[in-house]
DNA sequence: TGTCAACACGAAAACGTTTTCGTGGTGGTC
DNA sequence: GACCACCACGAAAACGTTTTCGTGTTGACA
């Protein structure tokens, strides 16, 4: 096993100083051409890197970003984090990635070990439970700790940092807008229960949709589904003997489920009924027929995200510019699950 | 902006010096009572958390696992970081990940970096572009350096470290063996060219399962797929005109391009062809029919790699210590894509 | 020959810890 | 009162860097 190479190495092989090393490495003026090249040769030779470990002590940065989300099994959240990569390495910056698994404790935990030097900063959604508990002390702390933090998607509104979200309210909107001018009348909405916020956004989007088409709203339309592992029983049931003609999903799955409802009734998804979702995801281009709909861009939202927070991290006096909120837009994928 | 307490600031503020500070937070019995008493109320109270840079740099150790895949926007890379996360944080360490994007050279970076001092080990899986190349001077590197590196999935066989695997070539003599049992004859295969070491391994299952079954050996009915994003149209193309009963896809997107292109020649899956695919994933569960598949187990296959690259961290010879090859059991998940 | 600038390098502090070793003071014992 | 042990704490080194400042040597110039 070979030891790492260090400066104090380096120096006491070559019969020179620490400093002339580390100096002789950063191409200062004070050293000469001569013991410059040879001590960059001996580096080179032996493969010299420097300690991160070190620099970050010295520097009181690290260079890495802390990225915090819910749940990585999930598809939305691996692209945000792949747009959240592209950018920060190109910015010359890694990426520590936890997951929540949607749980305040373990939010809280992986914020705190992060915090105490690993990480310059944040970039978060934040859990189901901390969105239910309402407990922030934790995103408080950092923020003023001096660390910036960025939320995304999940965000929370009472927090004072940089954002990134799409605009779900008018995402839905969309959605809606895109059923109605297909000539739907009847259109049911799947939903969550509102302390999801993305849920009650949606949900809003929904009933705005409606009343700008001078459109009934019909509470028996709406479904929110409470239970995520009772989900398909519960939208089979909800679909029955409703005579929609769409049906507006908060998600892939919710859609799905719809679609083999439907199926199973004897209905021809799009021919009988339209089914348009939010989310765009694997699930959605593959299906059959695949699925029309709200694309969150998910990678824009990572990229986004990462460019405010190397902002903040590379502006010294960041303290006082104000805090940006930026709106992704999401964009309506035509596909085969609603009419032409 | 608060500054971070540090034991110094402590010291200043209680007028003791730097060591009792940090003996007395320590519980030394070095220290009476009373100091320390009064300094573990103040640290608590101004909240002081250990700086883990500096311990790091102290220690000579991170606590945390650095893992490499080659992409996260990946289903089955999701369940394997999730069960390494798991493991790790149960064992108090946590888990840096990185992306490859299939990219020899950002994978050598990354492991580079890392290697500097921000973590104590490594999980991996080769990019595509390593296994090509054949170049691994940067896992022989890192591994001389004395940090433990654990291979999953994609394994190179020169290499010697530990590995976590999955029997691919029995995983696919189970997948074809099952078509088998179900009376089929003219069994086809889906397979990627055979640079890449899971579609060799797979494709030789199908022909030992072939083999043993005394079924001959057909070569037009094997497909090496080689343009991933060609592929819907290369499946299409080579299925028409074929007579299968049956095929196995060494992943779900290829089955699905078959279920797709046998729906087209108004061929009925499962009823007139089955269709079996390794890799069980989200699309497989919920497309329609729902898809039979080798399970390979990801959470489980990170969980094992995660222990043994901790096994190896905390054993101090570890040196002499054999390297283990764990072969995780691939399981039939039967669903509605093959007849009964 | 004495002065001074330029040059090339080294010593040391700093980042925040832990730990070894040393030391001043107290109390007890003979 | 002298000696010793023990207690409670501090100084300093170490981890691997970077950077400021100091310093010895050289050469030019008057």
């Amino acid at each position: 096993m070979k030891k790492r190479l260090t400066l104090k190495l380096i120096a006491k092989e070559l019969d020179v100083s620490i400093s002339t090393v580390s100096k002789a490495l950063r191409d200062s003026a004070e050293i000469s051409e001569d013991t410059r090249q040879k001590i960059k040769a001996f580096a080179k030779l032996y493969n010299y890197k420097p300690n991160n470990i070190a620099l970050s002590l010295k520097n009181r940065k690290s260079k890495t970003i802390g990225v915090i989300i819910p749940e990585i099994v999930h598809h939305y959240f691996t692209t945000v984090i792949s747009g959240i990569e592209q950018v920060a390495n190109e910015k010359g910056y890694h990426v520590i990635i936890c997951t929540s698994n949607n749980s305040f404790d373990k939010e809280v935990i992986n914020m705190e070990i992060l915090a105490n030097g690993s990480t310059d900063g944040f970039i978060l959604s934040v859990a189901k439970e901390t969105q239910q508990k309402g407990d922030y002390h934790h995103l408080t702390e950092v923020i003023e700790q001096g660390m910036p933090l960025v939320m995304f998607d999940r965000v929370i509104e009472e927090i004072n940092c940089d954002k990134v979200i799409i605009d779900d309210t008018l995402g839905a909107k969309k959605a809606v807008q895109h059923l109605v001018n297909l000539g739907c009348k009847k259109i049911g909405l799947i939903s969550t229960i509102d302390y999801v916020s993305v849920g009650k956004l949606r949900t809003q989007g929904y009933l705005e949709a409606l009343s700008e088409n001078n459109l009934e709203l019909n509470e028996s339309l709406i479904l929110k589904v409470d239970d995520f592992d009772q989900s398909e029983e519960e939208i089979s049931r909800f679909l029955s003997d409703k005579s929609m003609d769409a049906v507006f999903a908060v998600n892939e799955h919710f859609a799905i489920y719809a679609i083999k409802a439907f199926k199973e009734q004897g209905l021809d998804v799009p021919k009988d009924v339209s089914v348009i979702a939010f989310t765009d995801g694997e699930l959605s281009k593959r299906f059959i027929p695949s699925l029309t709909t709200i694309n969150q861009h998910g990678e824009e939202m990572g990229a986004q995200a990462a460019r405010l927070l190397i902002k903040k991290l590379e502006n010294d006096d960041s303290e006082d510019e104000p805090f940006e909120t930026i709106i992704i837009e999401t964009g309506l994928v035509e596909r085969n699950s609603t009419k032409r």
